[in-house]
DNA sequence: CATGAATGAGTATTCATTCAT
DNA sequence: TATGAATGAATACTCATTCAT
């Protein structure tokens, strides 16, 4: 029957992602020691036996969580972005309205931001330095159109690394606001330009 | 013996301050969910017992340390500083340079503006609206020095308290980075500016 | 599954019982201060965890405990005997025969005369008076044999209620015998009966 | 100075008894699990470290108290009665109304009691038997008054120290309820002893 | 000596993890 | 597989004991 083995692993697929999915949400909001499993489950809707049929701990299935809180999508849009022949602030304009669009209809897309950020800041403590993560693709490539924006004159002179971090930065505070409040006037895409715009 | 009685008093009052400094501290850092009393007063340099002869429970601990995480310095002089005679962009640069040297001066600061701004998320989400804390009236005095600077025309438009909650935001967002990170590139006094200049 | 949800409530209701049930004879024994949970539960036979599953805390348990340590049995056939045509004597001598019987035989009984008595003795230090327990009615109920008693001249004059409590003092001890002491020389039914008969 | 010397014992002396006196009271109504030294020195009226200047530990206190609850003056007197030219209806009638008496006087000798009596129903889980103890001395000697009514044909027949047993059995139940309520109806000197009376 | 704040071993309670159903 | 009751290690909290004043 490889019909009913595909149909069984396919199933098994996606109560793995619907875990993940909830649990990246719940995490980002409660933090990793605020978030109980018993709450967890009891959020996604499962027994909390269930939990540890996919993971094998509450710290595996935390880090697996930043393996579906990648920004692959956005990457490869930027990616495209950057090389497109385009003045740094259209560029930017493209991405920051992406970025606020996606923060206000996509809750998942906050609490990614938002989990990873906070990942960034607990580890960099730790370790001085050196995250391979898409977090800081997303960085360099943002620092890229920077560059770009202060050849061209558009854009405010400094470390551009730092000027991405203060962007996307910015982004967390959004994303935190977005997940935290219900009602809240969230900036918008000037507002957030103007961490780098001259 | 009146001096003694005093004086006994007095050590409690100190040894109650020291609690509270050094748990602001660690609350900031590690939040209410991963803060252990064993970790706690082992970095205090306390006993456990210690702790519960001056506050009734961890959850009360929390609570008492927002009423020394106050800004009541701080609003003193954002008090003095709207009605003195001058623009309200060299009073928002005055407000700036303060926040920012306190911010890399002063640790105890960042931690206060990280707990104040993480509880302010927090307890937006249970009550709509409606906190009559130092955070907010510190965000209606900036907003008056921001109604100044779109009167002057130095200033972007828009809700008042949207830019304020904005400035306070990249604050907060700097303020985490002070304590989580140990080597990294704070903004400068003008990056902070944008948040709100033309 | 109407079934198996159902035996899961039974087996829920099972196990809460024997936890109240063990309890009773360990408080009983130990009383409150003097019984730690881990003992209790080792006591038992199952884990400390569990008995916060079906408790809120120590405290809530031993209140829970006089749910199941009330006289219902007892009451209803003292209450059946108290309208038999028959004399006040032949009453007592069935009373005092089952008790003393239930005392040698049923370890649970003495548990709760022990248990119900200590209360009485606590809490009416805290309220001067009004306890409407089980062991008010017993007592009352016992109060009217021994008023018939009275009448029919086989009883000793004075207060009833006084005598129906030195009756069921004297129980109490035995009771206190039967906890604590392995050997131990019980009174008999006519030791007993000479609290109130002439 | 052999003078001041011999004060300062007095004085520590006459603490220590404050000490084991109150203690007495405070053991017999609480128990020695249910005391905290931290209530039982706010109840004296010290602080917590004066008690372990005169004692090793709680437990040597406890220990102690049992030291100062003997029962040499009643012993004295029930010897002296046991061999005055009497009957024993009259030895019991005097023992009983000085016992009743002492108890409805004085609240330290119903905490004596109570506590020789909880202490003899522990100890007997224990040791199988072989308490030396004054309690026993004043079981044997009121045994032996029983001894000679069951003579005279007054009391009544079995053993005489289940009966002694019986009957401070009984004086027990009473210091009970004068240690733990306020309002109550104590027995009278008859019914203390229709418990060996014929 | 007397005190009561400080301590940490001991006890109550919680929660990640297991496992019988 | 999915469940949630059971477990015990981890954590919060208490209290006998110590010790600087």
């Amino acid at each position: 029957m490889p019909k009913s083995k595909e149909r069984c692993r396919e199933i098994r697929e996606e109560m793995r992602n619907t875990i993940l999915q909830k649990s990246l949400l719940y995490f980002a909001k409660n933090g990793f020691a605020g978030t109980k499993i018993s709450d967890l489950s009891k959020n996604i809707g499962i027994g909390q036996g269930t939990i540890y049929i996919y993971f094998e701990s509450k710290e595996e299935l935390y880090q697996e969580i930043f393996g579906i809180a990648d920004y692959e999508q956005e990457l490869k849009q930027l990616k495209l972005l950057i090389h497109l022949p385009m003045s740094a602030g259209r560029k930017l304009r493209r991405l920051s309205e992406t970025v606020m669009r996606k923060l206000q209809e996509d809750e998942m897309f906050a609490a990614k931001i938002a989990l990873n950020t906070q990942m960034m800041l607990e580890q960099s403590k730790e370790f001085a330095s050196g995250d391979t993560s898409y977090q800081s693709e997303l960085y360099s490539c943002t620092a890229k159109i920077i560059e770009q924006g202060q050849k061209e004159g558009t854009m405010v002179n400094g470390s551009t690394m730092k000027l991405a971090d203060y962007y996307w930065g910015v982004v967390y505070l959004y994303a935190l606001k977005r997940l935290f409040t219900t009602e809240y006037e969230i900036i918008g895409v000037e507002d957030l330009e103007r961490t780098v715009l001259r």
